[in-house]
RNA sequence: GGAGAGAUGGUAGAGUGGUCGAUUACGGCAGUCUUGAAAACUGUUGAGGUGAGAGCCUCCGGGGGUUCGAAUCCCUCUCUCUCCGCCA
């Protein structure tokens, strides 16, 4: 969420900057402002109303002491008067505030100005390749008929459990993603993030505190009965960890990491994309999750950046960093690099990890903050990236390390998590 | 699921209708003392809104109500603890 002091300060910059994500806010600023204006208003005549009320009360506790009744009987007459106006100005208030409130949270976060202009994935900068494309001869298959001769992962049966989307994995199928897991988490705890397990489910003020909430609801599976919802991302219940915390200024860095499965409704996706292991409801992933102050926050971004490029490279799969055009990126992020391995098989770029600043626009909604230098209390900013999400890799080492007799070859770095180095 | 007790500032813990945004202790910060530290002493120490500022307003788990006046009384929701039941 953009703070109210940076609309009311410079409403043309966040008009200009929202231009480069597409969004036009020209509208809902000039809707912000005037509410905003209008609530000052008020707020300033219900405040000296309320005063009034306060020392004519506290008069009335007087004359009552001092048994002078009919005084404060007097008085008493004058503060019922009072009250109703304050009554009639409280409503007027909280209709201010409910819209100024409404409009604000439709604001996405703006784009910093590394971020390119642009429409859509077209649009997105390459700003790192290394295409190391193995040579799979004549017709190499893809990963979910591969997944289904060795039986390692079943769909159907997923299907037949919960419905599509939600795999089963089996055997060497199931070993591997554990042993991804525990990789990757080793990866992450040896840089210096400290390892967590949240909770799976998550309540309302949660969701909104990291923005999928109010905007994107539907993307997430809930449980009407408790108020539940399954969480997309670790992001969700790690970054909350933090929410409605003032951290001192040497608390920082906090580096947090998380394995957690995300559930994503996915409404709306269909086709190619959906194939096997490419989009689903149920998932894994280990997500890194840091708090930083203003100052270093794109120093830990490039941070991160790195520390995924180092995991991907050790696996060995052919990959390439782009920075995410405008158009493109997530409502809360203000700059996003995502990395795509390339699946030999399928012929095509798969997203396995998004690294994200988030500047103070979670911090905002999280009430994420800070004591600075002069005692002043300041919003801390946010950063994220998955390191790694697993159906995708899974799907490139599958696709890419297969044999051409349908075996397939476990990364070295794997081995002594999987306890094997060749799935048959 | 049933019965009961609770929820107050960073923490502990007072406060049951009238200067209570809240006694006190601990912690934190600053100072005195000290070569330095500790101890002791002194001061300071919640968040937000509004205003140039003095100040004023809001917040004692959330929401609603009673009252001239609510941390304090009533209703409701959430959560915590104790006992019972169920259970990996």
């Amino acid at each position: 969420m953009l703070t109210l002091k940076l609309l009311r300060e410079d409403p043309e910059f966040v008009i200009e900057r929202l231009k480069v994500k597409n969004f036009d806010a020209k509208e809902i600023v000039d809707l912000i402002l005037e509410a905003d204006r209008q609530r000052r208003v008020i707020q300033t005549e219900l405040d000296s109303c309320r005063a009034r009320q306060n020392t004519l009360a506290s008069q009335i506790g007087g004359f009552m002491k001092e048994g002078r009744k009919a005084e404060a009987e007097a008085v008493k007459a004058e503060v019922a008067s009072l009250k109703e106006k304050s009554k009639m100005l409280e409503a007027q208030l909280q209709e201010k505030d409910e819209q100024q409130w409404k409009n604000v949270v439709l604001l996405p976060n703006l784009p910093c100005d590394q971020v390119p202009c642009g429409k859509g994935a077209e649009d997105n900068v390459v700003v790192k390749i290394v295409e190391d494309i193995p040579d799979l001869g004549e017709n190499p298959l893809p990963h979910w008929e591969l997944v289904k001769n060795l039986d390692i992962i079943d769909f159907d049966l997923g299907v037949k459990l919960t419905g599509a989307g939600f795999p089963v994995y089996k055997g060497k199928g199931a070993r591997i993603q554990r042993a991804l897991i525990t990789y990757f988490l080793e990866k992450n705890t040896s840089a210096g993030y400290t390892e967590y397990q949240p909770p799976y489910m998550v309540n309302a003020d949660s969701g909104f505190g990291t923005g999928q909430l109010p905007d994107k609801e539907g993307q997430m599976y809930y449980a009407p009965l408790d108020g539940f919802y399954m969480i997309p991302t670790a992001e969700v219940p790690v970054t909350n960890i933090y929410r409605d915390v003032i951290l001192k200024k040497d608390d920082f860095p906090v580096k947090m990491t998380a394995y957690t499965p995300c559930w994503r409704r996915e409404a709306g996706s269909y086709g190619k994309d959906v194939r096997g292991l490419n989009r689903l409801h149920q998932f894994d992933k280990v997500e890194i999750v840091r708090l930083e102050l203003p100052e270093n926050s794109y120093r830990a971004l490039d941070e991160m950046v790195a520390h995924v490029e180092g995991i991907v490279k050790e696996l060995g799969l052919p990959y390439r960093i782009l920075r995410l055009c405008g158009g493109d990126m997530s409502f809360t992020s203000a700059i996003t690099y995502d990395f795509e391995v390339f699946s030999a098989a399928q012929k095509r770029w798969l997203e396995v990890s998004s690294v994200s600043n988030f500047e103070s626009y979670q911090a905002n909604r999280l009430k994420l903050r800070y004591k600075d230098e002069n005692g002043k209390t300041q919003l801390a900013h946010t950063l994220n990236g998955s390191s790694l999400a697993l159906p995708r890799i899974l799907a490139a080492i599958i696709e890419n390390f297969q044999t051409p007799d349908g075996r397939i070859v476990v990364p070295e770095v794997l081995r002594k998590y999987t306890g094997f180095d060749i799935i048959d």
